[in-house]
RNA sequence: GCGUUGAUGGUCUAGCGGCUAUGACUUGGGCCUUCCAAGCCCAAAACCCGGGUUCGAAUCCCGGUCGGCGCACCA
C-alpha cells in the first residue's frame, strides 16, 4: 500500500471522502464528501475566505453554474476547449489529429476538424500503431453541454472555471468599487469538465471546486502598495531557468521581482500569499514549490504564469494553484463578442493640456447634399490631414464612391483642449486554485503513521513502557516466531484550524456519573462553536487512537478525580501528553489552544509524565 | 478511448465448481473506580451488476460498471 491507497482507505472508512453513487456502482471523475470531509473542505475554504475576502478585500460575489453560450464563445472557450481527435478504423486507437499532421503541415493546430481530415486523407496517413486507416478528426470540447428551457431551448453549458462569472460582471464590479483601480472578486464554487479520463482520484475530476480571484490592475503600474509584507519572504522557485537545469532554489519575493524572476510586484505578492494559505492550513513548506509554466505551456496572452505545486507520493509534483497575469485578454474578448466597451477611466493626478487637430465637420451642410451618407461622409472626413482638408476640393470615398466636398462643408483647427483622464482596460490577475487537490494534499501531508513506544519515551509518558512490555511478553509465550509487533498510530497531523473535530469530550468509562460532567463539557466548548465529538465507546486508548486518526487536536478525559476536585485531562494529540485542568473556563482554556496559539504546556499541571 | 489487471462484511482478506462463505480489525449494546490498539459477555455485517455454461457459479465464459497501471488526453 503506497500513501495514497492509505490516505484514501482513511478517508473512507473515516467519513471525509467516498465514491459518488456507489450504490449504482458509482462513476468516474465524481467523489463525495463525507461528514468530515465536508467540515475539513468547508474550513479550508473559510481560511482562503480569510486570506482573499477579508484581509485582501476582494469581495465574493456567486454567479450561475451554468453559463449561456455567449459568454464561452468570448472566452474562447466553445472554441478552443476542445480537442481535434481520431480513431484508428483497425485499432480504435484515438490520437490528437493536429499531432498526426504536425509533420506535413505548418500550424496544424489551427485547422478545423474537416480541414484535419483532409489532410488525413490526402497525405494517407496511417495509424502509427498498427498502419491502420483513420475515421474522420472530431471535435472533442470538454464543457457540458446543456439546454436552457423546454424545446430546443437555448444552448447552455456547465461552467469550465469560475473566473468568466468576475469577468462578465466585471462593469457592476467596478461600479461597486467606485470606478478605482485596484479592486477584485472572488468566487468559490463548483466548475464542472467532461474529462476524457479522469484518474488520480480527487485530483482530476468532472465536477470540482475552484477558489479564484480576479484581481483588476492598472496595466502600467504592476507595483504592490503593501509589497513590503512578503518581499523579504523566501520562496522555492522552480523558474523556467532553474527547470532547464532541474533544480529548484529559494529566493526572496523582493530579489526574485528584482531579478525579474517573477514578472512584477502584484505577481510576487500574490505568490507569497498563496504559500502563506498553503502553509496555513498544514502543507508541509518542505515539499511546496513555486513552479512557472514554460514558454510553450502558458497561455498566449500570458506575461508570466505560476503554480504551486506540492510533492505527493504517488503522483509527484502536483499543481494546486494557478497564479497568473492573464493581461487585458479576457475583458478584450469580452468587449468585443459583447460589444461593450469594458474599462475603467482612470484620472490624472493633474489635468493636462493636450493640443490635437480637430475636425468639425458641418453637418447642417453635409445633410441636405448626401442625405443618408452624411454620417458615413462626415466620418471619412475627420479621417484626413490637414493637408488634404485644406485644398479646394477635398476628396473622400464612401462606399467605394469618390465623393467632392467643398471647403465649407468642413472645418478644422488646432485646438487645446484639457484631458483630465483616459481610458484604461485593466489587467487580471488570477490566483486559482483547485480545493479538492488542496484537499487531498491537506490528507497527504497531514497522514502519518508512528511507533507509539517510542513516541511515548519522546514524550516522556509514564505507565506505557511497562504495557508495551507485558504485550511483549504474551506474544513470546504464545508463539515462539512471533516477531514482538511494534505497535504503531495512524495520526492525522491536522492543523486546528482545519481539523473537522477539535476537541474530543471521552468520559473514562461509561458510566452516568462520569458521562453527566463530560456532556456539561461539551456544551460548554459548543457554545464557543468548538466543533466537538462526544465518544464514550470502547476502552479510552481505543478513543485516543479513533480521534488520532481522524486528526482531533485535543480530547479531554473525564475521570473518578475529576469528581472530587473537578479537573479534567487535556490530551494533546501531536505529542500525546496530557494536563489537568479545572473543568471552569476549560471552553476559553481549548479556545485559546485552538486559535490563539496558546501553548499546551500552559493549559495545566502536567499529568503522566 | 485503447490495452492490461483487479472487484468477497465498514476496512483488509481466505476460498477459485458442491452443504448454513474464512479470518482479523472495525462497529453497536452491556460489564469494568481509572488514561493510550489487541480485557470480559453479547450482537450486527459481504460474494459489483446483467446474461450464459452447469444438476449446482463467489469460483468458469461473455458484456457492463467501478478501481489500479501503461498509452493517449489534461484549455
Amino acid at each position: 500500500m503506497d500513501k495514497y491507497e492509505k490516505v484514501f482507505e482513511l478517508a473512507k472508512r473515516r467519513g471525509f471522502l467516498w465514491n459518488s453513487f456507489e450504490l449504482y456502482g458509482g462513476s468516474r471523475g465524481f467523489y463525495d464528501y463525507g461528514p468530515l470531509g465536508s467540515t475539513l473542505k468547508r474550513r479550508i475554504e473559510q481560511i482562503w475566505r480569510e486570506f482573499y475576502v477579508i484581509q485582501e478585500g476582494f469581495m465574493e460575489i456567486e454567479c450561475p453554474t451554468i453559463g449561456i453560450e455567449e459568454v464561452f464563445i468570448a472566452s474562447g472557450h466553445v472554441g478552443g476547449f476542445s480537442d481535434p481527435l481520431c480513431e484508428c478504423i483497425n485499432c480504435s486507437e484515438a490520437f490528437r489529429a493536429d499531432h498526426l499532421v504536425e509533420n506535413v503541415m505548418d500550424a496544424a493546430g489551427t485547422l478545423s476538424a474537416d480541414a484535419l481530415t483532409k489532410v488525413i486523407r490526402d497525405y494517407e496517413i496511417r495509424c502509427p500503431e498498427c498502419g491502420g486507416e483513420f475515421r474522420d478528426a472530431y471535435e472533442f470540447n470538454l464543457m457540458f453541454k446543456t439546454t436552457i428551457g423546454p424545446g430546443t431551448g437555448r444552448q447552455g453549458y456547465l461552467r469550465p472555471e469560475t473566473a468568466q462569472g468576475m469577468f462578465v460582471d466585471f462593469q457592476r464590479l467596478s461600479r461597486f468599487y467606485r470606478d478605482k483601480l485596484p479592486f477584485g472578486a472572488v468566487q468559490i464554487g463548483k466548475s464542472y469538465r467532461n474529462e476524457i479520463a479522469p484518474r488520480q482520484g480527487v485530483i482530476r475530476l468532472r465536477e470540482f471546486t475552484q477558489a479564484e480571484c480576479e484581481i483588476f490592475v492598472d496595466p502600467r503600474h504592476k507595483k504592490h502598495p503593501n509589497f513590503e509584507r512578503f518581499s523579504d519572504k523566501e520562496l522555492v522557485l522552480y523558474s523556467q531557468e532553474a527547470q532547464e537545469k532541474g533544480e529548484s532554489f529559494r529566493m526572496t519575493v523582493r530579489e526574485a521581482v528584482k531579478a525579474g524572476v517573477i514578472a512584477h510586484e502584484i505577481l510576487g505578492y500574490n505568490l507569497a500569499l498563496t504559500n502563506e494559505f498553503l502553509t496555513k492550513i498544514g502543507i508541509n513548506p518542505a515539499r511546496l514549490r513555486f513552479r512557472q509554466h514554460l514558454k510553450d505551456e502558458m497561455a498566449h496572452y500570458a506575461i508570466d504564469c505560476w503554480d504551486a505545486e506540492i510533492e505527493t507520493e504517488r503522483f509527484g509534483w502536483v499543481e494546486m494553484v494557478g497564479i497568473a497575469d492573464r493581461t487585458d485578454y479576457d475583458l478584450k474578448a469580452h468587449a468585443r463578442v459583447s460589444k461593450t466597451e469594458l474599462y475603467v477611466y482612470v484620472e490624472y493626478n493633474e489635468p493636462r493640456m493636450v493640443t490635437r487637430f480637430a475636425i468639425k465637420p458641418n453637418m447642417g451642410k453635409l445633410g441636405p447634399v448626401f442625405k443618408g451618407k452624411a454620417k458615413n461622409v462626415a466620418d471619412a472626413l475627420k479621417q484626413l490631414s490637414e493637408e488634404e482638408l485644406s485644398k479646394d476640393e477635398i476628396k473622400v470615398t464612401v462606399d467605394g464612391e469618390e465623393l467632392t466636398i467643398s471647403p465649407d462643408m468642413v472645418s478644422f483647427a488646432e485646438e487645446t483642449v484639457k484631458v483630465s483622464g483616459e481610458n484604461v482596460i485593466p489587467h487580471v490577475i488570477e490566483p486559482s486554485y483547485g480545493i479538492d487537490r488542496i484537499f487531498y494534499g491537506t490528507m497527504e501531508h497531514a497522514y502519518d503513521e508512528e511507533n507509539v513506544a517510542q513516541k511515548a519515551a519522546e514524550s516522556g509518558l509514564k505507565g506505557m513502557e511497562d504495557a508495551d512490555s507485558e504485550s511483549r511478553a504474551v506474544e513470546a509465550e504464545g508463539e515462539s516466531d512471533a516477531e514482538a509487533e511494534e505497535e504503531t498510530r495512524l495520526v492525522m497531523h491536522f492543523s486546528s484550524a482545519v481539523a473537522p473535530v477539535q476537541v474530543a469530550v471521552l468520559p473514562l468509562l461509561t458510566r452516568k456519573e462520569l458521562a453527566d460532567p463530560a456532556k456539561e463539557i461539551v456544551a460548554k466548548l459548543r457554545e464557543k462553536t468548538l466543533l466537538v465529538n462526544y465518544d464514550d465507546s470502547g476502552t479510552i486508548g481505543r478513543r485516543y487512537r479513533r480521534n488520532d486518526e481522524i486528526g482531533t487536536p485535543y480530547s479531554i478525559t473525564v475521570d473518578y478525580d475529576t469528581l472530587e476536585d473537578r479537573t479534567v485531562t487535556i490530551r494533546d494529540r501531536d505529542s500525546m501528553r496530557q494536563v489537568r485542568a479545572p473543568i471552569i473556563g476549560i471552553e476559553n482554556v481549548l479556545y485559546e489552544l485552538i486559535y490563539r496559539d496558546r501553548s499546551f504546556e500552559s493549559a495545566g499541571k502536567p499529568f503522566n509524565f
